[in-house]
DNA sequence: CATGAATGAGTGTTCATTCAT
DNA sequence: AATGAATGAACACTCATTCAT
C-alpha cells in the first residue's frame, strides 16, 4: 500500500481522459452531442459522472479537447504530404490518400464534426478553431495546386476541396459499403497528367 | 355574430401554420433542430408556445412537416429536368443548375437536413423516409448518366452525387461569398462533350 | 328564415346543456374527472369548446350541475319510499330497491361520485354539498331504523349504510355480473323480521 | 477523501427514497393522485424535483412502488390470520380485526386505493396487479367461509367483502369520529355461532 | 482520485379558459 | 347560439453541474 508516486498518478489521470475523451466521441458521432448526455458517457465508459468534471470543465470543454486532439492528427497527415523533393502530383496524392485513411479510421469525428459544421449558431465557441484550422489547411494546399500548373489554381483548389467533402460526407453516410477507393481513383485521375 | 366561416378558419390555420413551419425552419437550420426549444421558436414567431400543438402533434411532427414539404419542392425541380426531347447532357445541366436554385434559395433548409443526417440515432423516424427518397432520386439520375455513353456510369453517378454535395456542404457553410456559379461550371464542363 | 321565438331558443338551450352533461358524466365516469379535458367532453358530444363556456361558467361548474341533479333524482327515490301507511320494513325494503335501481341505471355517476369523495382535498367547493345531503339523508333514513325496533338504531343504520355502500363499490367495479340482486336479498332478511 | 462506501449510499437512497414515497402518499391520498403534482410531493417533501427521478422512473412508477408496498404488508397480515389449529370463526375474526388494522393504521393508502379503483380508464397499469391480488385474497378467504358451514359460503364471502368495504369507505371517510369497533363487532356477530 | 446523491433551470407537452367573429 | 384559434400557467420529465465524503 505505498503512496503511488506522482507519475502513477499522472498515469492514471491520463487513462481516465483518454476513455472518457473516446467514449465521448463514440456517442458525439453516433447520437450526436446534444442527444448525448453526461450521464449516458459515464455509464458508457464505466465511470462516475463526476469524474469527467475533475478532468474537463463542462460538457463544452469535452468537445473542445475531442476536437482539438483530432485536429493535430490532422495536421500531421497534411504535413507528411509534403515532402519538397515529391512531384506536386505526388503531394497532392498522398495528401488525398492521407486524408482517406484518416476518415477512414475516425469516422465517428467526422460524423460530429460535420453535424456541428452545420448547427453554427450552436457551439460559437468552436468556430474560430474551426475557421482557423481551415485556413492554415488552405494555406498549406493551395501551394500544391499552384505548383500543379492549372489555369485557376485556387478555383481549382476548392472544387478539390468540394469533390473531397462530398466523399466524406457520402461515405460517413453510407458507411462500410461505399467505393471509397474507387472515388479517390477518380479523384487523383482529374489530377494524374499534371504537376 | 355569426360563428367564423370554414373557409375564415381554414385561412387562419394555414397562415399560422405557415408563420410556424418557416420560423422553425429557420431556427433549426441556424441553432440545430435539438439546440432549438419550442419556446425559441414561439418566441420568434411572435405567438404562444402552446399553439404549435394546434397544429403538430410534437416537435418531431413539425420537422417531419418541414421536410416532407420540402422533399416534394425537390422533386418537382428533377421532373422538370427530365424533358424527354432534350439530350442527356441537357437534362443533367438543367438538373444541376435546378439544384443549385434550390439550394440558394433554401439554404437554412439544406443546413438542417444536413446535421440531422449526421446524428443518425438521433431521429430513427426520419430515416425511412430520407432513405426512400433517396433512392427515387438516384433511379430517376441513373438514366441519364447511362444516355450520356460513360465507361461507368453508376460510379460516375456516384462521383457525380459526392462533387453537388460537396459543393452544398461547402456553399452552405460559407455562405454567399462562395463561388456557387463558378463551381457549378466546372461540374458541368466534366460533362459536356458527353450525351 | 322566420326569427327563432325565444321558446325555440331555451329549447335549443336545455337540448346543448343535457348533451353535454350527459357526455362528461360518461367521461368522468369512465376516466376520472381530472384526466378528462374539456377538449374531451366537446369531441365526443360534438359540440364545441367554448360553447360549454356559454352554459357552464366553469370545469367545476359542469361538475357541480352534474352532481346536483343527480343528488335532486335521488332526493326524489327516497322519498317515494316513504310512504307514510307502509310499514318500516316495508319503507326500508323499498328504498333499498328504490336505492339499487337508482345505481343500476347511472353507475358512470356512482364511479365519478365515490372517486372524488375520495379525493377530499381535491375538490373542496362540493364538500358542503355532500355533506349536507348526507345528513338530510341520515336525518329520514333514522325514523325507519327507530320504528324497525332494533336495539341500537342509530348504529344500524350506519351498519345498513356501510353494506350498501360496500354493495354499491363493489358493483360498480365488478360490473353486470356482480351479483347485485342476491345481495339485495342479503341484506334485506337482515331486517324481514322486524317492524 | 475516500469516496462513500457502497452502504453509505445505499442507507442515502433508502432514506430518501423512504422519505418521497411516504410524503407522496399522504398527498396523493388527500388530493388525489392525478391532483398531486411531482412538484408538490418535492416541496412538501423538502427535496428538489429531480431527486424523485433519481428513484422512481416516472410518476407512474412512484404510486406503482408505493402500492406494491402496501400490497406486501396487506398480504402478511392475512397470513398471519391463517392459522391452521384456529377454528374457521377464529380465523375470519382474526382476519377481519387485522384487516381493520391495517386500514386504521394507514388510511391514506386507502384513500388512494379506493379513489384509483374507481378512474378504471385512468391507470390501466394497475389493473393487472390488483385483479391478481384480489384473487388472491378471495381464494384465501372462501376456505374460511366454506368450514364456517354456511349454506352459500361463496355468497357469504361476497356479501362480507361488501360488508368489509363499505366499512372501510365510511371509515375513510368519516375519519376518527367513526365508530369502527362497533361496525367491526356487528360483522363478527353475524358469524360468532357458525364455524 | 473517485463517487453518485442532490439541485434547479430548462424541455416538450397539456389544457382550462378567452375572445373575435 | 356557436365556433375554434389563441393563450399561458402548470405539468412530467431531463440533464449539466455541484459537492460532501
Amino acid at each position: 500500500m505505498a503512496p503511488k508516486t506522482k507519475e502513477q498518478f499522472e498515469e492514471i489521470r491520463q487513462r481516465s481522459m483518454e476513455t472518457i475523451k473516446q467514449t465521448a466521441l463514440e456517442l458525439f458521432g453516433r447520437k450526436g452531442y446534444f442527444n448525448t448526455s453526461i450521464s449516458d458517457i459515464a455509464k458508457a465508459a464505466g465511470v462516475s459522472k463526476g469524474l469527467m468534471y475533475n478532468y474537463f470543465e463542462s460538457k463544452d470543454a469535452l468537445l473542445a479537447a475531442i476536437i482539438e486532439e483530432a485536429i493535430e492528427v490532422g495536421e500531421r497527415l497534411i504535413e507528411d504530404a509534403m515532402q519538397p523533393e515529391w512531384s506536386a502530383y505526388e503531394q497532392l496524392e498522398q495528401m488525398t490518400r492521407n486524408s482517406i485513411h484518416m476518415i477512414k479510421s475516425n469516422s465517428h469525428y467526422w460524423k460530429l464534426m460535420i453535424s456541428l459544421a452545420f448547427q453554427p449558431e450552436a457551439l460559437k465557441t468552436l468556430e474560430p478553431i474551426l475557421k482557423r484550422k481551415e485556413q492554415e489547411t488552405m494555406g498549406k494546399t493551395v501551394a500544391i495546386f499552384e505548383k500543379l500548373g492549372l489555369e485557376e489554381p485556387l478555383k481549382e483548389l476548392m472544387f478539390y476541396g468540394a469533390i473531397m467533402d462530398g466523399i466524406v460526407v457520402q461515405y460517413v453516410q453510407a458507411g462500410e459499403e461505399y467505393p471509397l477507393d474507387d472515388m479517390v481513383e477518380m479523384v487523383l485521375r482529374r489530377y494524374k497528367s499534371n504537376g
